[in-house]
RNA sequence: UGGGGUGUAGCCAAGCGGUAAGGCAGCGGCCUUUGGAGCCGCCAUUCGGAGGUUCGAAUCCUCCCACCCCAGCCA
């Protein structure tokens, strides 16, 4: 059941904490931190960043904080937070008392701010939005300096300490890092420190008129929380010398900021905003809609937060930008469930099968193993009776070459029962659609089995139609139709590649009866189908709910696709 | 045409001067009461390109090419 400890595989990150570590830096410790803004739902990208920021943690003996980047009011929302916090928890990481918000430091901020201030090193800045624009320069052209760079210092103070009473408008005033404003590093060209935004913290509500940027922020906070390896994602890599200069203009404990490549899946996308814009147009159903790259959305398709975990760690951590095939997440979840996911019988499109040689009034119950791969999980007992329902697509009135499954005149097994030989068709007359099929069962295969091993290759899942019962079953495809879905042509959006098949919800599945007491959240393979889960929103005792987490794989499409290709 | 990064198989990714790990996908085969799972085998004479250094280069040097990020008072 558990999975055997493995050395995690070699990264670049590993390699400098390994290094710092023999050279004695910050005594050896290692001290993370995953620091969402709480904008939005954390997705399968942040599973990366938590996966490495508190397994190296965790790896090193050292430590990792959950810290909220809440520095923007005008976009943040406790809803945010809370879910933050389930789904790290979700996945099974512990922050412990280390739970801390960037808005814990406001006033310290504001005092370091003032210190750089008063080192000649940052200065109230009037000049609106557009014009901090044009004076920023361009990438090829240098800056040029604000008109109010050289103000005394002690009208910066005073100007800062009012911007922070409330006595300028929004937008009027920021104060800004005197640096370079020929630096090539745009990022270096005097940033904004402070904005004056009356916008209602979330925890701080109005106390605060004037908010930190993410820049004058972030590396701070992470001074402040003695962070030893500061690990965020590639777009900020020119952002680091103004990160290290704040830092040493302060004087004040040096973590190190270090980049990797964040995760792009294929069919999906990874954007806040991108995902946010899908919820708000309502073609999901929320932020944890099955469908969605979500930790929440995840969680409600079936995924187990070990499968999570696992894909996590053989992703790897580079700094190259990559697309990761969804089809090695999906990989990681059947290798989970193959273990873990007890094995149950639903005919997702039902066709009615007589066996007309079982009599009429009997009924029995025949032995099944719960999970082949772990005999601990035991057995159930399952009923037979000469009606039963099989799938429809188990048929084949003119079966194409290599076709094990039910055909006229073909006998298969049905999975822990007995022989079945298909006798008779029935169509419905006006459509020619196949509606029932007869057959006669041979009483000595029970089980499964015959004294005379005479070979049958195909096995099917059925049930009793007088014991089964129905339920609902969702079927889910990828979100989009395009690969990379981000990664539009001029003119259309991400949207344009929206899969109109994403969902697919059968209405009248028939269960086998153990699955009557299923509870929400349970997960299962539905035998030959894939794995599913009790869907924990709209799932009710009486009228239960399924969601296909992942499909089994399929080598009879593999062989039929190749059939008809030899055909061509 | 400024600065910062990155190029190893279809997709990820090790490799750190001694002769290309591993996973996923794919392809064969075995096995199978899930066309599932499992097992066995195959899958880079070559590392973006061209030169150079070296007994020896994916690793070092030079030049070139391609792609990504940066001109928010977002993070």
């Amino acid at each position: 059941m558990t999975k055997a400890t493995v050395t995690p595989p070699p990264n670049f990150i590993r390699d400098i904490i390994e290094k710092d570590r023999k050279e004695g830096k910050n005594e050896g410790r290692v001290h993370t931190r995953f620091p969402p803004e709480p904008n939005g739902y954390l997705h399968i990208g942040h599973a990366k960043s938590i996966c490495l920021n508190f397994g190296l943690a965790e790896e090193y003996g050292g430590l990792c904080n959950l810290r909220f980047d809440d520095t923007n009011p005008s976009r943040e929302d406790v809803e945010y937070v809370d879910s933050i916090m389930e789904d790290v928890r979700w996945l099974g990481f512990d922050w412990k008392d280390r739970l801390f918000y960037a808005s814990d430091y406001f006033e310290q901020l504001y005092e370091y701010a003032l210190q750089l201030i008063k080192k000649g090193k940052a200065y109230a800045c009037d000049l609106s939005a557009d014009e901090v624009r044009e004076y920023r320069g361009t990438l090829t052209e240098p800056g040029k300096n604000s008109p109010y760079r050289e103000r005394s210092i002690e009208e910066n103070v005073d100007l800062f300490e009012r911007m922070r009473k409330g006595e300028f408008p929004d937008g009027s005033r920021t104060l800004r890092a005197k640096i370079d404003m020929a630096s090539p590093n745009l990022n270096m060209r005097d940033p904004v420190m402070y904005r004056i935004l009356r916008a209602s913290h979330h925890r701080t509500g109005d106390k605060w008129c004037i908010y930190a940027t993410y820049d004058w922020a972030h590396g701070q906070s992470d001074s402040i929380e003695g962070i030893t390896h500061s690990i965020c994602t590639l777009e900020f890599e020119d952002h680091r010398p103004l990160y290290d200069w704040f830092i040493e203009q302060l004087g004040i404990f040096h973590s190190q900021q270090i980049e990797f490549a964040r995760l792009n899946l294929s069919y999906t996308i990874m954007s806040k905003r991108k995902l946010l814009e899908l919820v708000e147009e309502g073609h999901v159903g929320g932020w944890g809609d099955p469908r969605m790259p979500t930790i929440s959305g995840l969680r409600r398709r079936g995924y187990t937060s070990e499968s999570i975990r696992d894909f996590c760690e053989r992703i790897g951590v580079a700094k190259r930008e990559s697309t990761v095939d969804i089809v090695l997440l999906e990989h990681c979840l059947r290798e989970d469930l193959n273990e873990r996911a007890q094995r149950m019988m639903v005919v997702l499109r039902p066709l009615r099968l007589v066996i007309d040689n079982y009599p009429e009034d009997q009924e029995e119950e025949l032995d099944a193993v719960n999970n082949p791969e772990d005999p601990s999980m035991g057995t159930r007992k399952i009923p037979f009776s000469r009606v039963l329902y099989i799938e429809k697509e188990d048929f084949r009135e003119d079966p194409p070459k290599k076709w094990f499954r039910l055909a006229p005149g073909q006998e298969v097994r049905l999975k822990h029962a007995y022989y079945v030989t298909c006798t008779d068709v029935i169509k419905d007359e006006r459509t020619g659609e196949v509606v029932e099929l007869h057959c006669t069962y041979d009483p000595e295969s029970r089980g499964g089995w015959t004294k005379d091993e005479r070979r049958v290759r195909g096995t099917l899942h059925w049930v009793s139609s007088s014991h089964s019962f129905p339920v609902e079953v969702r079927l889910y495809d990828y979100l989009f139709t395009a690969e990379n879905p981000g990664e539009t042509e001029e003119g259309s959006d991400f949207k344009s590649s929206l899969n109109p098949n994403s969902l697919d919800i059968l209405s009248a599945c028939q269960a086998e009866p153990s699955l009557k007491e299923a509870e929400p959240g349970t997960r299962y393979q539905f035998l030959r189908q894939g794995y599913f889960c009790v869907d924990t929103a709209d799932s009710v005792p009486d009228a239960l709910v399924f969601n296909r987490t992942a499909t089994l794989r399929d080598t009879w499409a593999k062989i039929e696709k190749a059939l008809k290709m030899s055909e061509k």
